[in-house]
DNA sequence: TATTATACGGAGGCTACCTCCGTTTAGCAA
DNA sequence: TTGCTAAACGGAGGTAGCCTCCGTATAATA
């Protein structure tokens, strides 16, 4: 953020290390990695996407050298996280349907992202220009999103709790909707809400 | 952009000194501050809004000390810049119509606009989350230029030689659709685009 | 167990931020 | 003109965050 170019079109670099791709990272280096990408969701969402560097290394409990060789840039870090999470959120989908009934699946679902949400709050100034510049990026993680949220809505529909007149997008739209009108503080309020479009998601006994 | 809290919400300063309000800036504190002001507006547009703060000083031949007085943070004194293009902008309108026949006014006034646009881009990564977290100041921005493309849009019309069918909300539209979906390099693509548009907006002669 | 590619960590140099206060000056009154 | 003073100037210097570099440690492999 301080040396100029980096903020210019930082070009979202291929996932890194451990998932696919190239040779994996070695066992400690795989672990600091995870324990970066904790560290920092936590230290974004507190105190914002400005904070110290320096202070995420000490609180993953690694070396500023180690932050920097997996993350060389601010950016960097910061997409790492919000990919982190989008796949979480993606996955808790399928591990949610593994275990409730559908409807309550989908609840649940629903109130994780709000909380995500609530998390990136604090990187979205690093974030936006990030996802603006990239918009294959952000077109791939709407997909999967989306892709996730039409799965969980599909599994109620077919068991019949839920009303059959709204696809995964629509409720995208609808949850990042609340999302977006609740400002900071108050997420119980996003939850509240989240709650209201949740019954009025429900198949209506008639 | 260092220290915590200031990224949050930067908060609109009332227009410093100069115009109105309180009591007016002493001659040389209103100097130096036209001077800042155009040397941030030069070193935002070509370094983009990270430039050292340092540099715009020396560039403006005063010291860092007195940017700060002017300027107490980054954020000032690139909404402050943002205002003064704004205002030149504006007044500009006036001043072609009062030397130029109205179409002729008309499309300097819009090759104008290109170019404080394409000026603007290095700010952006500032300015946005200013104007978002501003509704009523960019508003009032908006309210503005509107006003002075209905007035050179009108005096064309009046003179029989624009199209009676758009208003300034239209022209406004129409010209920054052009910038936006013009990038960096290339203002003379943005400035043809804009010649085009002039065209279409002369009362065609039947 | 020995070897080695890989990864770790943090000291230190660099740069930018921003405050503080001694110096300068515009504006005014006599 | 001269003297006075509130206002403004300017930049040295303290503080802090960035990021590189390289000696040390260790996982992986044979």
């Amino acid at each position: 953020m301080r040396r100029e170019g980096s903020a210019a079109s930082p070009g979202v670099a291929a996932p890194e290390g451990v998932p696919s791709a190239g040779r994996s990272l070695r066992a400690d280096a795989a672990r600091n990695r995870e324990v970066l990408l904790e560290a920092a969701s936590a230290a974004f969402s507190e105190r914002g996407a400005e904070v110290p560097l320096e202070d995420v290394a000490r609180r993953a409990g690694v070396g500023i050298g180690t932050l920097y060789r997996h993350f060389p840039t601010r950016e960097a870090l910061v997409e790492a996280v919000f990919r982190h999470e989008v796949e979480v959120l993606v996955q808790s989908a399928d591990e949610l349907l593994a275990t409730l009934p559908p409807e309550q699946a989908l609840k649940q679902w629903m109130q994780l992202f709000v909380g995500h949400v609530a998390t990136k709050r604090g990187m979205l100034a690093v974030l936006r220009p990030i996802l603006v510049d990239n918009p294959r990026f952000s077109g791939e993680t709407k997909g999967l999103v989306t892709e996730a949220a039409t799965k969980i809505l599909r599994a109620g529909i077919a068991a019949g709790s839920v009303r059959a007149d709204v696809d995964g997008a629509d409720l995208l739209r609808a949850v990042s909707g609340i999302c977006m009108s609740t400002d900071e503080g108050n997420q119980e309020a996003a939850n509240r809400l989240v709650g209201l479009l949740f019954d009025g998601l429900r198949r209506s006994p008639e």
